[in-house]
DNA sequence: TGAATAGTGTCTCTAAGACATTATTAT
DNA sequence: ATAATAATGTCTTAGAGACACTATTCA
């Protein structure tokens, strides 16, 4: 049968329902670690462990809005780093309902991380363990700040988180990503524990800096960090080249 | 409110609906071009343009098992590499209703992309053109085999095809994709026919030849390819490392 | 002046491009 | 032998890692 045989054919009551949602990972650093905004889950099912925020697509909304609206309502933030990260639809993702989950990860700079949590309605702080080296992926633990034993993520929430660092990873050579962690203005060591905190290991300093200066991504403001000790470093903007 | 909340007073027939469904776009190498198996459509709306094959998700079935149905129902083809690429919500993006699309990618080897043709209902080949460099990627053209005019495709699936052929690029240098599009056994000359098509640019034959069994995705068979004229090329086999 | 951090110079090593050369087969 | 294509050797160049060095500021 073609799509539009179909289409035509098609009654949405003839079906069972089906729904869509968006989940936001919220992401950013904390203490040079990365971390992931989470809500405690207060009700049945999987009552007391950590979820992603997230929330149904309207129907005459954007994912994307959608995400934004999530974003809005849960951290009280707007206008961050957003992108699509992948479409989660197994069948007993959720034991409520068919759901399919459209991921979206936001990346937010470390003022606007720790804003999230008093603008926000429950929305703690979790630092993203990574213990693998940085290749493939796979498991990604989650804790409490300050405390050692792992959070348990409820649903496939555990899949979504591990998909963003990876996500982020892979893009972090090759993209402006890492400036979406960092405020408007800021020193190359900034920008090389953020890269050193994704990527979960350390980096070549000089390298590092004839890397990003090469690549014509940064913009010297002729500034310096004011409040430091020692030899202030200069402070950069990013620059879309 | 809570997701919790939310959910427990959600009733679907409260809001208007949303549809969900899958475009996969069908990609191989046809004449050392990269080329997509695509549908003319009979009825409107935009009738007479091409478009990506694609159907609903039901109920019980995850997007993977909707994509690998359309595989089969359109091509009769089971089998063959798949992967998710992006989900489509635009709000106009269907004039008929709101369809949210989440869009995979199939890659064919030749046989199976020629194939398609006879067994499926109304697939026909059309040649990707690339016109960027390599870049950042922008507006794709595609053209019928052997005339010179190009197809004008329906609703989005231009991006969702330009989508396509950026995510294989990028992908092309550090995963196997490449042999997704190959038969089991090939000569590197094939494999280097395939980098170029994709890519849109000749690489270099030492250099392809070392960084390929190098990487250690390359088993030598120990045959060579019959038939042909002059010095008989090695054939190899893609071994996972 | 010394401590601490910012920033640079330089060597080495690896990997890729360019180009030429050798190897193998059919006619 | 010659033509045609497969496969490799080697030189050069670009970029990354390692490490030591210089530069700048505060106490």
């Amino acid at each position: 049968m073609s799509e539009d045989a179909f289409l035509a054919a098609y009654d949405p009551d003839a079906y069972g329902r089906l729904a869509l949602t968006v989940d936001v990972v919220l992401m950013g650093i904390r203490d040079g670690q990365p971390a992931v905004l989470l809500l405690k889950r207060a009700e049945p099912p999987q009552a007391g462990l950590r979820a992603l925020p997230g929330g149904f697509v309207g129907v005459e909304e954007t994912l994307e809005a959608a995400a934004e609206r999530v974003l809005c309502d849960k951290a009280g933030l707007s206008g961050f780093h957003l992108e699509q990260l992948y479409t989660f639809g197994a069948i007993g993702r959720d034991p409520r309902m068919r759901i399919v989950s459209v991921a979206y990860l936001a990346l937010l700079p470390e003022a606007a991380f720790a804003a999230a949590q008093s603008n926000g309605a429950g929305l703690l702080p979790a630092v993203i363990e990574v213990p693998w080296a940085g290749e493939a992926g796979g498991p990604v633990a989650v804790r409490a700040p300050d405390e050692s034993g792992s959070l348990r993520l409820a649903f496939d929430h555990a899949d979504i988180l591990a998909l963003a660092i990876l996500r982020l990873r892979g893009k972090l050579a090759y993209s402006g990503v890492g400036f979406a962690l960092l405020p408007e203005r800021f020193t190359l060591r900034q920008l090389q524990a953020v890269h050193e905190a994704i990527l979960g290991t350390p980096l070549n300093k000089p390298a590092f800096r004839r890397r990003m200066l090469d690549r014509g991504w940064l913009e010297p403001t002729g500034e310096r960090e004011a409040g430091t000790s020692f030899r202030p470093p200069e402070l950069y903007r990013f620059r879309q080249p």
